[in-house]
DNA sequence: AATTAGTCTATCGGATGTATAGAGTAATTA
DNA sequence: TAATTACTCTATACATCCGATAGACTAATT
């Protein structure tokens, strides 16, 4: 399961993308309309804007915007920065890897080899899934309603 | 990440899966052999006795054994057992759904939408890697090297 | 100068994960 | 039927993480 700052951090993401144009959005406003404990979001858009996706403006008027453009955000990016790896075993990660402790023989592990499948599975459809298409997508499923 | 009773608890099925006959197996050889603490091995086994998958012997000459045969058990029923939910949103999950607090509409989720077909494939995955898969996988990899 | 809004630090309760201890019970064998 | 072996159950400990909140501080705008 991924985290609520991670979920929170996707749809303040999702928000601000949807923007018609890209003026700062309070961190009130963002709370309120996407039901997000106003505290534990600032937080999260801090770490956002550290991560270089969004920039902020302080003062009347104030508030965050989107630095990157929405194409250039995806899940994978975002579940990584605030979960952690993606992968299911700490010894199929790319950026986390690490050895567990009770293996046998790492190089011929039959579960490593399932686990390995499904991470890269896994992140190449979380890559593919970048703000705008998730904004489409969106789109999408009103039409079939 | 799958946590560790989850590991040991594959480790071991791995483990008893590939012995010769069915004869049972102390728990201590198990233990031993996987690098699993005794303890927290025999919680495990135990649930998976409750699952039916495995059966054990008491007194001398007892221990545990398989009662399922290795290809009908496969990596998703081992998760679902220890870890509870495949999916990583508890709104695309079929036997632990659970409504997104925070959600202003399922429906049209497009963040749902990625993650649901992010879980049917990792689902498809796992339930493909059954034990004997598993041990073949493992022949293959040391035929590599 | 006053206002507004983001930034930082500290803290907290609760849940969860990993692991251990020890007493108790049940089956087997000799 | 006694001794042995091994499984079963309950309780507990500890660390870590998660979700959330409080409050003081700082910086930009008007």
């Amino acid at each position: 399961m991924i985290s609520k700052k991670t979920k929170y951090a996707i749809n303040a993401l999702v928000y601000l993308a949807k923007q018609d144009n890209n003026n700062p959005i309070r961190i009130s406003d963002i709370s309120e309309s996407q039901n997000i404990p106003q505290k534990f979001l600032e937080a999260i858009l801090l770490d956002l804007k550290k991560a270089g996706i969004l920039a902020s403006k302080k003062g009347k008027g104030g508030g965050y915007y989107m630095l990157k453009a929405p194409k250039e955000i995806n899940l994978a990016e975002v579940m990584r920065l605030f979960d952690g790896a993606i992968a299911l075993l700490p010894c199929v990660t790319y950026n986390y890897y690490e050895r567990c402790e009770e293996c046998i023989d790492e190089e011929t592990c039959g579960i490593r080899d399932v686990f390995y499948e499904v991470r890269n599975k896994t992140v190449e459809l979380l890559k593919k899934a970048d703000l705008e298409q998730i904004i489409k997508r969106e789109g999408n499923l009103k039409n079939i309603i």
